[in-house]
DNA sequence: CGTACTCTTGACTCTAATCAAAGTTGGTGG
DNA sequence: CCACCAACTTTGATTAGAGTCAAGAGTACG
């Protein structure tokens, strides 16, 4: 990362944005960065020690799956930021979609101080970052993945998050239109695609509880 | 809102969160409600008094499109909260899924108190509140709207956002590929749909500038 | 045990993807 | 300044994956 590019370095204070608005505003400098057309800001991956700004230009955010497909989360204009939802590392790249301007921000140092205080605001703060990072991921599923990825990436996630759902088997709460209208898909497309997986023997359905047998199956169906 | 179903209400200090993690802890007392099956928790629309955490059950939230088409954003579980990245009002609908438990938080307090002390993690969350918002409006883009209407979003979306853009002549900075990448289409459909939208006279190409000629027919394309 | 709801399956349609090719635009160097 | 080349955009023909419409099977519950 901000190895391959020109940049130009300038330390500053953090200009426009309210000195309180960022983190250890006194005494953190922040770096002005000079990006070219196409150059990658932050590479998915790494670790999360810095955030940004936009000054000038367009940035976009984006994930790539395996197989090459490309899903851009956000256009960066002047004045929005990214990066702030990262936790140990960015889930995402971001590349410069025109010469480009950008504020660079330590992250970390305001990561430990928020964690340390426990303060409402750092709870908060990660919870919604956490909701962001989901986000991101549920918006490649949608702009991306086939309804077979949907429905097994869907269930792999289920396994996690269910109580129990660890152990190979899950008791979905919701029914099949719920499924649908999470997934972007129609009721008759999820039917379908589940049958499939159990034709193939990687889920077994028994009522509304879904076994996984070959969990390495439905993962690698994940795509991602 | 919560007055079309059974609610059992207990006045209670928050539990199982860290006290510091909760606006107000000390002043501000929870509530714990019950909701049946089905019973809608937050409608979309509402003032953003109150947020949430599920305690037990299963909660959706969802957006619904003019025509009926629906759209989940996520499945809540015990644990999760949602209603944080609320602003001035909700932008979503939640709903119980099962029967479900919430406890529920005096909100507006919070918000008035971080905007006073313009602190970093108030400006921090502002932010990442605002990308939640966007990301969910990005979900029901992918999840239910066909290419026209996903064009017409994108460019009523860039007109308000670029810089002149509010004039109607919008300049983008990124080419096809990144636009068909943004919006989950191929560049061929991003083309076709750009091309019809020049043919029935709501919009003008030139090079890479868009004029809206007809913004009426954009917006009312758009479908939300 | 019958009714209502959810889920599954089948036949067909249609939107968007894919594959292919031609037309534009913009930059570079002669 | 103009010719050429590379990248980007547009258009056309065809295919495929998911949607729609319709009906049957399973399940839950009174």
């Amino acid at each position: 990362m901000l190895s391959t590019y020109t940049a130009t370095l300038v330390h500053v204070r953090p200009p426009q944005m309210p000195a309180g608005a960022m983190p250890q505003a006194r005494a953190t400098a922040s770096t002005r960065l000079s990006i070219e057309r196409d150059a990658e800001i932050v590479a998915q991956g790494d670790p999360a020690e810095y955030c940004y700004r936009v000054v000038s230009g367009c940035v976009r955010t984006l994930r790539l799956l395996e197989d090459g497909r490309r899903q851009i989360r956000e256009f960066l204009l002047p004045g929005d930021i990214f990066g702030w939802e990262s936790l140990d590392e960015h889930d995402f790249t971001a590349e410069a979609v025109t010469a480009v301007t950008v504020e660079r921000f330590s992250f970390g140092m305001m990561t430990d101080r928020n964690r340390q205080d426990g303060a409402l605001s750092s709870e908060i703060s990660l919870r919604l970052a956490a909701q962001i990072r989901r986000a991101g991921q549920h918006v490649v599923l949608l702009g991306r993945k086939t309804a077979s990825e949907r429905i097994a990436t869907f269930l792999m996630d289920m396994a996690q998050r269910l109580p129990g759902g660890s152990g190979g088997t899950i008791g979905l709460p919701m029914n099949r239109v719920d499924i649908a209208d999470y997934l972007g898909l129609t009721i008759e497309t999820v039917c379908r695609r589940l049958m499939e997986l159990r034709r193939n023997g990687t889920i077994a359905i028994t009522k509304s509880r879904i076994a996984i047998l070959r969990p390495g199956a439905l993962a690698s169906t994940c795509c991602d």
